[in-house]
DNA sequence: TTTTTAATACGATTAATTTCGTAGATGTTT
DNA sequence: AAACATCTACGAAATTAATCGTATTAAAAA
């Protein structure tokens, strides 16, 4: 399954959040931060369903595309590129980065902290 | 500051280890993982030059590059890119995930519990 | 000093990505 | 039924990124 490009990206993500979705959704989603036509969306989603990277269901004239690749593995694997190219090979820099930037609540401290007790169990 | 290309942060990347490098020395490192010829990296150094993405000395013969991009930003600025595109928005979400794949030390552990603390002291 | 090696510059080519125009089909409205 | 709107398909242009070949110059070795 190869890398998705930055604007398959944009749209895998749309319909990662809404499960399922038509051309024109994604194309009216896409258009409040970018200014591309119609039939740019359409092509590009049509690449995707060609690479396998989305799946759809032809049997009314509009078709619904859904994600056909996980969210979990996809995003496992831009991490781990991002980690090796930017953070040189650390993830524990990526994290402690990401932190810092993201000024998380009180609820999210203990969430992770949670995790990572959880994760020094397993040893 | 325009976003680094995938073969340009590789070169980042490395700059940002060896502080500076030659054209050669970037390419040996390069040559480790990747099967391009030597031209291909000069070139490639040049361009980000032209960007003023690096900086470099020219008062030798061989000229000796340096990067012009705080890496802090850089990362910075990708992470915030990666969470957008890929995690929905969530810095959480990402911070659990590449939590999970690390598999980190019990004292890479400590460390991560020490910056939450401290983050937290901050409120 | 001649030859060889190692560097830069730079254009050109190839490859990948993004964009869009047009044709044709199928619904929808009047 | 005619006019109009909305789809898909598909090719092709435009843009961006990556690769390399060749010319030229400078240093090092013979």
């Amino acid at each position: 399954m190869s890398k998705p490009t930055e604007s398959e990206l944009e749209i895998l993500s749309l319909l990662w959040e809404l499960k399922e979705a038509s051309v024109r959704q994604v194309h009216e989603r896409l258009a409040e931060t970018k200014d591309t036509g119609y039939t740019t969306t359409l092509k590009t989603m049509q690449n995707m369903h060609a690479k396998q990277m989305v799946s759809r269901n032809e049997t009314q004239r509009t078709h619904i595309y859904s994600p056909a690749t996980n969210q979990k593995d996809t995003q496992k694997s831009l991490l781990k590129n991002l980690v090796t190219t930017a953070f040189g090979g650390s993830a524990q820099k990526l994290v402690l980065q990401a932190l810092g930037e993201e000024n998380p609540s009180k609820e999210e401290l203990d969430e992770i902290r949670a995790f990572l007790d959880q994760l020094e169990n397993k040893k």
